[in-house]
DNA sequence: GTCTATACAAAGATAGAC
DNA sequence: GTCTATCTTTGTATAGAC
């Protein structure tokens, strides 16, 4: 098949980012985990690493928008509850060096014109994340400057959880916070 | 003197970490920063790479934590406030892309041996911010378990807030969220 | 202890055969 | 379109003069 090659090329440097970053990142992985050849790298991206780098963080910004999108929002509390429910996975792989690949693409290594085109995909990945909780948070309920200052809490809490549970090699960070989060929205947003 | 240049390559390469990562930093960009010579790195630290990044971020830690420390404790909602206060700049930092020396380290790229050597680093340098916040909000007033679940949540916030504001480039994203951490606080802890 | 010069490995980028 | 082979650069690491 014709898009399949550049497609696992792209699924192996999510993998990749996620583990090692852009820079400690290598052609040699990527090619080795997608079974592709070496040449086939600048015949699918012409723009070398940057691009390869780019289309799959906005891949991986996609996947993780539409996870978001499809959260339940009954009132403010249940969605915070299942917003946690869904990346305490993602956290848990944290724990074994799996970090946010959107986030990995945010650290800047070479010419300054590279940076801000990688930089300006991460933004628009997290700017989608923030929408998505954030419109879900209004339908459950929170005025609109409310949702996107939430919205925007629960997304820097992911993205420090996955920090603190990479360094320690296990959740219990997560869980410490999680604790925390809820006892705050309960108090908070508790339809009483 | 006889320390200054091993201190001022110290000081280049927590730099460095902050902005490109331990991958992306090299050794050409701590010599040019510090004005040291090429032989100095392995006359100083005969570990090499590995050596000199872990006593960078161990440094930094340091440093970080006697700030932590130094926070006032009157009450919890005093204690979040000057705590957003105190990180803000730090935050603003990352808007021009400098990170997290730290989370940077958490990162892995080489051998096995030397990853956990260099998270082994991170998880103390975070467990010992954790400390320092936590010993501040019991202090406060509040109870052990809940000061150390606060003070993960803090530590959360401060590095996804980073990363955040770093794809953003700017500190948009850290005051949303402070909006809400203080919302949230003041409702629950406000001494009414 | 400080510096210059260099060895060695790995990465990204290309060329060109099939 | 896919693959092999290779060029060039950069980075880590080391040797040895001063």
């Amino acid at each position: 098949m014709a898009g399949d090659t550049r497609d696992r090329m792209i699924d192996a440097t999510v993998e990749a980012l996620r583990r090692r970053g852009v820079a400690g990142m290598s052609f040699t992985e990527v090619l080795r985990d997608s079974g592709a050849a070496r040449g086939a790298i600048y015949h699918h991206f012409p723009g070398g690493k940057g691009q390869l780098v780019a289309e799959a963080a906005s891949r991986n910004g996609r996947d993780v928008r539409a996870n978001l999108a499809a959260l339940p929002a009954d009132d403010p509390l249940a969605l915070v509850e299942s917003f946690l429910a869904l990346i305490r996975p993602v956290v848990e792989c944290s724990a074994t060096g799996s970090g946010c690949a959107v986030a990995a693409v945010t650290i800047a290594s070479g010419e300054p014109a590279e940076n801000a085109s990688l930089r300006e995909v991460a933004a628009t990945a997290f700017a989608s994340w923030t929408d998505a909780l954030a419109a879900r948070l209004r339908v459950s309920g929170l005025a609109p400057d409310a949702a996107t200052d939430l919205a925007t809490t629960l997304l820097a809490l992911l993205e420090g959880a996955q920090v603190l549970c990479r360094a320690e090699g296990s959740v219990a960070p997560f869980d410490r916070m999680t604790r925390t989060a809820l006892d705050l929205t309960r108090t908070r947003y508790a339809a009483r």
